[in-house]
DNA sequence: TAATATATCCGTATAAATACGGATATAAAT
DNA sequence: ATTTATATCCGTATTTATACGGATATATTA
């Protein structure tokens, strides 16, 4: 049978060491490495294609989990990162879930759920327990808003300015003078109160009008 | 007991109305009615508070699920809806939990977890499935992009961009002329492949650079 | 070492957006 | 029936953004 090499990032020494010992006892888990901080486990992953999995704290010192997620993206590395963290935010997990983690734990998950899921991630599919789900979930759905705020122009003025059509190209788009486009941009603006065109398709994007 | 107020939204008739006989064995759930399409049961809701679930299909003519779930939304209703879609995509899965979907089940899913799902559901809780959670995470991945396309300067002047900064207020506030903020500006957006500032910070947003 | 990416600066010209002002006709809501 | 929201149009002035052109110094990478 073939090992699980595992490395721990975290950077509670108490944490990381009771793990290390925790982890012991399961003979298809191989813990290669325990570092303090995120930089130190990139260091360690570029010398090191064959690791399978990486416990991963999100708040460590001089690189964050955010960080080395994204990190570990752009190294087209092959670990997998399981998050385990404190945090039980809607939006610390939906952002670990949007940058490549495979699974998201809190902190007082019993041993057997852990277990479990490091061998479920050690295989390549993702792990998210329904009670997170459901956080992240909520988060997401929080962050968006009625469609109604705007109206069924404006709507449409504003898809068309998102795909990056200037206000002339809007107009002969639509029929109408672009004086007319300027009017419903301006009012869009005032609506969702926000300075300028940029601002306004970050919130739009934001609050899932786009 | 109480029992569990339920409409069925579906355009098949065979399944809408299969459902509804295999629904009737269950003494806690009550189908006050089954609608064909997203207006009729918008029609109904209006008159009705008293609902606890709704179970929606996504594809339906004249309203989709879609445009059902925000209406839900806008009209303040406290249903809870189920979708029930033969879609698996990440896609449609992560725009219904957006839009205030409470469960997301495909029509193949056994009679026993659909009865499950209702009772959490009627009860107020959010309920998704490690496998529908597993495609949506996905989906949500594959949107985002390493952050190391852009500099470091890039990144913080598309930042204060999308917070509504105008060119001269970023030049001020990182001490270099105007004209450098523009060559930035410019930069990112030919290495993003766009036209303008408005497509840049929608597909910034997209990708999860801001 | 040579090539590439980054960060900085400049000029000129045109296109587009923003900020004001005001107006009218229709539809929807109170 | 009166108010409110929507969709349409116009003028003027200023500010920003975009599109070209080119240049230099410093890192980083191959």
């Amino acid at each position: 049978m073939k090992t699980i090499k595992l490395i721990i990032a975290d950077d509670h020494e108490l944490f990381r060491n009771g793990l290390k010992e925790l982890l012991k006892k399961y003979s298809d888990i191989d813990v290669v490495d325990c570092v303090a901080d995120g930089k130190e486990f990139i260091d360690v992953l570029k010398n090191n294609s064959e690791l399978d999995v990486v416990l991963l704290d999100i708040t460590m010192p001089n690189m964050d989990g955010f960080e080395v997620l994204n990190e570990i993206k752009s190294l087209n590395k092959s670990v997998k990162p399981i998050i385990i963290s404190m945090h039980d935010e809607g939006n610390y997990i939906a952002k670990c879930a949007k940058n490549g983690a495979y699974s998201y734990l809190l902190k007082n998950t019993d041993q057997d759920e852990l277990i479990k899921i490091i061998r479920i991630v050690s295989g390549g599919k993702k792990y998210f327990s329904p009670k997170i789900s459901e956080k992240m979930i909520n988060y997401m759905s929080e962050q968006t808003v009625s469609e109604h705020i705007l109206s069924k122009k404006e709507q449409e003025v504003l898809e068309l300015l998102s795909k990056g059509l200037t206000t002339k190209e809007i107009a002969l788009k639509l029929f109408v003078s672009s004086r007319t486009i300027e009017t419903h941009r301006a009012n869009i603006i005032k609506k969702l109160e926000v300075k300028n065109t940029a601002e306004l398709i970050k919130k739009a994007s934001k609050i899932n009008l786009i």
